[in-house]
DNA sequence: CGTGGTCTTGAATATTATCAACGGAGGTGG
DNA sequence: CCACCTCCGTTGATAATATTCAAGACCACG
């Protein structure tokens, strides 16, 4: 993100927004300086699912995703800037190193979105919630930190990770109760058996381990 | 793939054969001429996940999937060809229309990724195997066909979709005794009544339509 | 002090995974 | 040619897991 100078294109938006490719014209990126931005998916009767998160430093391209997608919904108060069109165009021929800084953000959201098909296919719900606190550490840098800031809301962790919102609470009480985590408040949890904790996040301890 | 043009680094890989970016030296990018290779993620237990798959014109960036993320398995005898450093380093500089060839294939595989999240994270089984045919569908360009190939094993279909594959075999029966669809043989089914397929795919209906 | 929203808990139900066994297709060797 | 084997796919019975629906707890806010 810091390879993408601020331009004047700066915006703020309440939570529960919807960003839409129109709300600047042609200005088809939006980067993402703080709150969270979430790709939502809503099946036919109803059913949610946050597909990609974009946090602190992420890149949103309109024309990338296109309107089958989804709708980009701000799961927080959001702030950013815009790129438009001729800037974005004139940098992406000129300048190498943007166009290092889009590819690697789409090589970011790639490998992410990768590991999240990992946590929805086969993982449990105790298995989730623990690969998504690593997640959010990973995802603000925090490495080897073990106060963890979950971000969101926990219906969104929910939706973000496939699960019912009162699955994804006995999950928290089932970790909690292993020692494994200490939830602070609904925002903030401290690791306080990090090795097992990872073991459950990587699936390796499952019928004997936890229960 | 169309813009990529053919080199001589062919190359044929057989079935459960590992591709690593040691394979060809200082060739990052494999790009999918037939067959199907899928990046594969053990859990500590054993559970495998099938993340991505690469088809006919997909193009595999080893250097974007790196070491963490899994290991490309050739699901399906496997054709292909290579791009060395020095011509992916030249044409990405010289060649403006092979630099939006490869940006395309990044917001394909993103496109791909994203709605195969929304498939895992919430859809029941028979969700989820209508939505893979669909899907097999629209990577074939068979747009309106109703005659599909399954492109995949059943055990290489469950771990995509995160099934296990008795629960895939319990899928197929429940579709087939519904007359949505018509299974072939192994390999290939026909859409007996697409409205309601879709329906499913979609969520829409859930405890009365398909019980 | 009520109110709306978020989060949690409990009991019943539905769905999937697990384990075991069977059937069929394809290959191999006597 | 046929017994034999292996791999793939299916089916059945049971156990594990998540969802659903209902209700209560907690907190911020007017």
């Amino acid at each position: 993100g810091t390879v993408l100078a601020e331009l004047p294109l700066t915006r703020s938006f309440d939570v529960d927004t919807v960003l839409v490719p129109e709300q600047i014209p042609h200005a088809p990126v939006f980067v993402v300086c703080g709150g969270a931005v979430g790709l939502q998916h809503i099946l036919g009767d109803g059913r949610r699912t946050l597909s990609t998160l974009y946090l602190d430093g992420d890149v949103i391209d309109f024309g990338e995703i296109g309107d089958t997608a989804g709708t980009l919904v701000c799961l927080l108060p959001v702030s950013g800037f815009f790129i438009a069109d001729e800037e974005l165009d004139h940098r992406k021929r000129t300048d190498p190193g943007f166009r290092a800084a889009l590819e690697a953000n789409y090589a970011r959201q790639n490998r992410f979105l990768d590991q999240h098909c990992v946590d929805l296919a086969r993982k449990s719900a105790v298995e989730k919630l623990a690969s998504y606190i690593f997640e959010c550490r990973s995802r603000q840098c925090l490495a080897g930190g073990r106060d963890i800031h979950l971000i969101l809301m926990r219906i969104d962790i929910a939706d973000y990770m496939g699960l019912r919102a009162e699955t994804l609470s006995r999950a928290f009480a089932q970790l909690t109760q292993l020692t494994l985590i200490d939830v602070r408040d609904a925002n903030h949890v401290q690791i306080t058996n990090e090795p097992t904790l990872r073991q459950i996040a990587n699936g390796l301890v499952r019928r004997s381990g936890y229960l």
